[in-house]
DNA sequence: AGCACGCCGACT
DNA sequence: GTCGGCGTGCTC
C-alpha cells in the first residue's frame, strides 16, 4: 500500500523524525516525520495522523528509527500550548516503568482534557466605536449606548441582560456602525494567592515547625518531610506556611487531598490565609472548568492546585512543592486504569522535579513512618492540640458483655453517654462505617441471601437514600433493585429480614431512644451533589443537628466545636478478612474518627464499641500509645516479609468467561520466571472472586525489598499471550486486597 | 483506545 | 443470497 504521506528519499537523505507519544496504550513512542517547515522541541504537542484518525501527542524524544521510511507519516500540525515540561515527561516514563504500564496509558491521565489544547476561542464582546458615523437614536439604543459610555466592553448577553435590549438591537446598532466588536480578556480562572498577608497566631510547637519547614524551600532541592500531629495541633496552618514560601519563590504548589468532597473547611481556611480560593482539581470538574484549569497550570498562571490524585499529573510549568494532606489515605491509591499510589508518586514526582515534598497526617502510614525512622525522611512532630484544647478519653464497651437483644447495636453505656451529651447541649457523632440501612437481607423460610448476580457480594438494603426509596443495592458495581415481594429461591412472600445494621438502620434505633434529638445521617449516598455536604457541615455548625450517624465520609478533616461524644458502634468492622493493612487501617480511621471530638474548649470523650477489646487496635486507642502499635504492627510485618519490609505486586485475571480465566491462570502459572528471592503464590479466587460479571483470579509476588519486581513481572507476562476477552492487571504494592 | 478486517447466524 | 454480530490485530 502505498503510503500518500511518504515521500520516498528522492534526494537520498532521510527525513528527520521524532517519537511521539500519544495517549494510547501503546508500547511506546512512534516516529513521524518532520515536515521542513516545522522545529517541534521535546515536550511540544502535536497533531500526528494515526490510522484513519488524528490524534494529539507529544514529542517524546528523537525517533527510534526502527520502522521503515515509507510507513513514515508527516507530523500534521504543532499545537499553540505549552510544551510538557522536561520534568512532566520524565515522571510519566518513570510511572510507568514502575506501574508495568504502557507510557501512553500514563500520558492520557496528564492530557484527558478535551479541548484544552487547542486555544480557548476568545469571547468578544461590544465597545462604542469612537468613529461612530451618524446612527439613529431609539429609546433601545441609547440604553446600550449609555450602559458602554460608562463601563467596559459587554459580551452580547451581558448587555442584552442589563439594558434590557433584545440581541436584534445590539446586531443592528453594530452593523449600523454605532459599536464594533471586540476580543475581551478573558477573566482569570483564579486570582493569585496573597502570601504576604499575614497568617494567624501559631504556638510555639507550631512556629519552630513552620521555620523548619520554610527552611526546606529555601534550601531548595529534593527532600521529604513529614509533618506527624495530632487531630487539632494545626497541621494545615502550619504547611500553609510553606506554601506562602513557595509562593515567594514565584514557584507552583500542589496540595493533594484524598476527597475533595471534604475540602469546603479547607478552602475556607485557605481563603482566610491566602485572600483567595486555590485552582482545584477533581473528578467532579465540569468541562470549561476543567480546560482552563489545565491550561492556567501548565501557563503558570494558577500557583496553587488543591486536588485529589489526578492533579499529580498535571502540566505544572513550575512546580515548587508537593504537600500530601492526610498521606495515610487508602483514596490515594488508583485502583482502575493505571494502578498506582499518588502519595508514593508525589515523593517520585518531588524528586524529579528536585524539590520538597511533605506528607501531613495525624495517623501516617507505617511506610511512611518507617522512613521517617529510616532517615530517609525527616519528620516533624505537633504533639499539642492548638489553643489548649485536650485529647478526648477514649474507653472501650466490652459488647461480649452488653447483651444486647437482636436488631439493636446501642450499648446502655453508649445511651447514657448520648443522654448526658445532649442534656449538656452538645452534640454527638456515631460513626459506623457502613451505607445503608442494612448489609445483608436474607429469607428467614430458607435462608437464601440476596446477592449481587454480577459480583461475590450480598446486596445492600437503602431505605433512606435520598431519592430512591426502598431497595437493595450492590457496593460494589452499579446493580440494584427494588426489594422483592417474594423470595426468589422459595417463593414465601414477605420472609425478607435484614441482617446487621448500616446507618440508615442505626438513625432509626437513634430515633427511638432519643426521639427528640435532631438527626443527620452522613454517608457518600445521602450526601449527594455538590454542596450537600457544605450544607450539613454548616447545619450541624449552627447546631441545628443533635447528632450525626455517619460513615466515614465524616470522620476526616471536620472540625465541629460543639462536639463532644464521639460513639463508634462496631470498631471491628475492618479488622477481619485477612487484609495485610486491616489492623493499620482501622486504628487511622478509629483515631481519626476520635479527633473529631472536642476539639474546642469543651473536653471530648470517645466511645468503641467492639468485641475485641484486647486487639492492639483497641488497647493503643484508649492508651493513646500510637507508637507501641506502631512498634507490634511494624514488627508482624518485618517478620512475615511484607511491606515496607518486602515487596508485594498481585497480578489480577479477569474475564467473563470463568473456564478462560482458569486456562490463562494455568498458563501464567506454568510461565512463572525462576528467580531468588521472589515467591509466587496462586493462582487464587481473588477476593472479589466475581466483580461486575468478570471472573478474577489472583497471583501474589512476594520479594525482597531490594528486588526489582518490574523486571520480573515484565519477563513473566513476555511469555503469555493473553487474548479474547482477559484481562491481566499489575498492581504494584497492593493496597487494598479487594 | 478506536477502527477495520474477517468469519458465522437471521433477514429481505 | 446479503446484513451484521463482535473476536483479533494494527496504528509510526
Amino acid at each position: 500500500m502505498p503510503n500518500p504521506h511518504a515521500r520516498s528519499g528522492d534526494d537520498g537523505k532521510a527525513r528527520r523524525r521524532v517519537g511521539v507519544l500519544l495517549p494510547l496504550p501503546l508500547t511506546g513512542p512512534y516516529d513521524y516525520a518532520v515536515p521542513d517547515d516545522m522545529d517541534p522541541a521535546p515536550g511540544s504537542f502535536v497533531l500526528v495522523p494515526l490510522g484513519n484518525r488524528e490524534r494529539i501527542g507529544v514529542v517524546w524524544g528523537d525517533g527510534a528509527g526502527d520502522v521503515a521510511d515509507d510507513k513514515l507519516k508527516d507530523i500534521t500540525a504543532c499545537l499553540e500550548a505549552p510544551p510538557l515540561p522536561d520534568v512532566s515527561r520524565a515522571f510519566i516514563d518513570w510511572v510507568a516503568r514502575y506501574t508495568v504500564t504502557a507510557p501512553g496509558a500514563v500520558l492520557r491521565m496528564a492530557m484527558s482534557v478535551p479541548g484544552a489544547l487547542v486555544p480557548p476561542k476568545p469571547v468578544m464582546g461590544y465597545e462604542l466605536d469612537p468613529h461612530a458615523p451618524e446612527v439613529r437614536f431609539t429609546r433601545a439604543r441609547r440604553r446600550v449606548i449609555n450602559l458602554l459610555a460608562e463601563g467596559p466592553p459587554m459580551t452580547l448577553g451581558d448587555l442584552t441582560r442589563e439594558a434590557g435590549v433584545g440581541a436584534s438591537v445590539i446586531k443592528g446598532l453594530a452593523s449600523a456602525g454605532g459599536l464594533r466588536a471586540v476580543e475581551l480578556a478573558a477573566a482569570p480562572l483564579v486570582a493569585e494567592p496573597d502570601w504576604q498577608r499575614p497568617g494567624p497566631d501559631l504556638s510555639p510547637d507550631q512556629l519552630s515547625a513552620a521555620a523548619e519547614l520554610r527552611s526546606r524551600i529555601v534550601d531548595d532541592g529534593f527532600s521529604v518531610t513529614l509533618l506527624d500531629g495530632v487531630p487539632g495541633s494545626g497541621k494545615t496552618e502550619v504547611y500553609f506556611e510553606a506554601v506562602a514560601e513557595t509562593l515567594a519563590k514565584g514557584r507552583q504548589v500542589l496540595v493533594l487531598l484524598p476527597e475533595i468532597a471534604l475540602t469546603a473547611q479547607w478552602l475556607s481556611r485557605f481563603r482566610d490565609r491566602f485572600g483567595t480560593a486555590p485552582a482545584s482539581w477533581h473528578s467532579e470538574l465540569g468541562q470549561s472548568k476543567r480546560r482552563a484549569t489545565w491550561r492556567a497550570v501548565a501557563t503558570g498562571e494558577a500557583r496553587v492546585v488543591v486536588g485529589a490524585r489526578s492533579a499529580l499529573f498535571l502540566p505544572y510549568a513550575d512546580l515548587g512543592l508537593i504537600v500530601i494532606d492526610e498521606e495515610h489515605d487508602a483514596a490515594f491509591k488508583q485502583e482502575d486504569g493505571v494502578v498506582y499510589n499518588a502519595r508514593d508518586m508525589a515523593v517520585v514526582r518531588g524528586r524529579l522535579g528536585d524539590i520538597p515534598v511533605i506528607p501531613v497526617s495525624a495517623t501516617p502510614s507505617l511506610e511512611t513512618l518507617t522512613n521517617a525512622r529510616d532517615g530517609r525522611y525527616s519528620g516533624l512532630h505537633l504533639p499539642a492540640r492548638h489553643a489548649g484544647a485536650s485529647l478526648p478519653d477514649v474507653d472501650v464497651i466490652d459488647m461480649r458483655a452488653a447483651g444486647l437483644p437482636a436488631g439493636q447495636w446501642i450499648s446502655p453505656q453508649m445511651k447514657e453517654a448520648l443522654r448526658e451529651t445532649f442534656e449538656a447541649g452538645g452534640q454527638a457523632l456515631l460513626f459506623l462505617n457502613r451505607r445503608g440501612y442494612a448489609p445483608l437481607t436474607l429469607c428467614r423460610k430458607c435462608g437464601h441471601r440476596m446477592q449481587c448476580p454480577r459480583c461475590t457480594a450480598w446486596l445492600v438494603e437503602h431505605r433512606y437514600s435520598v431519592g430512591r426509596g426502598w431497595r437493595l443495592q450492590c457496593h460494589h458495581c452499579g446493580f440494584h433493585m427494588s426489594a422483592p415481594e417474594t423470595c426468589p429461591a422459595c417463593e414465601a412472600e414477605e420472609s425478607f429480614v435484614a441482617c446487621g445494621p448500616g446507618v440508615e438502620r442505626l438513625a432509626e434505633e437513634v430515633e427511638a431512644l432519643f426521639p427528640e434529638a435532631r438527626r443527620a445521617i452522613a454517608a457518600s449516598d445521602t450526601l449527594t451533589g455538590p454542596g450537600a455536604a457544605e450544607d450539613l457541615v454548616r447545619r450541624i455548625e449552627d447546631h441545628e443537628v443533635d447528632i450525626i450517624i455517619g460513615t466515614q465520609i465524616i470522620a476526616k478533616g471536620y472540625h465541629f466545636p460543639l462536639l463532644t461524644l464521639v460513639g463508634v458502634v462496631d470498631a471491628d468492622i475492618g479488622l477481619t478478612g485477612g487484609d495485610l493493612r486491616a489492623a493499620e487501617r482501622t486504628y487511622q480511621l478509629l483515631y481519626q474518627v476520635a479527633g473529631r471530638a472536642g476539639r474546642a474548649q469543651a473536653p471530648g470523650r470517645v466511645l468503641v464499641q467492639t468485641f475485641s477489646p484486647d486487639h492492639s487496635v483497641m488497647k493503643a486507642l484508649v492508651s493513646g500509645r500510637r507508637d507501641d502499635f506502631i512498634e507490634a504492627e511494624s514488627e508482624a510485618r518485618r517478620s512475615a516479609g511484607m511491606p515496607p519490609f518486602g515487596r508485594l505486586v498481585a497480578l489480577i485475571l479477569s474475564d467473563r468467561d470463568e473456564a478462560r480465566v482458569d486456562a490463562l491462570a494455568r498458563e501464567l502459572a506454568r510461565a512463572i520466571p525462576r528467580a531468588g528471592e521472589v515467591q509466587v503464590l496462586g493462582p487464587a479466587p481473588a477476593p472479589l472472586a466475581l466483580l461486575r460479571g468478570r471472573h478474577r483470579r489472583r497471583f501474589l509476588v512476594m520479594a525482597g525489598r531490594g528486588v526489582k519486581v518490574q523486571a520480573f513481572i515484565r519477563q513473566w507476562l513476555g511469555r503469555v499471550r493473553v487474548s479474547g476477552g482477559s484481562r491481566v492487571t499489575v498492581d504494584i504494592d497492593p493496597y487494598s486486597f479487594l
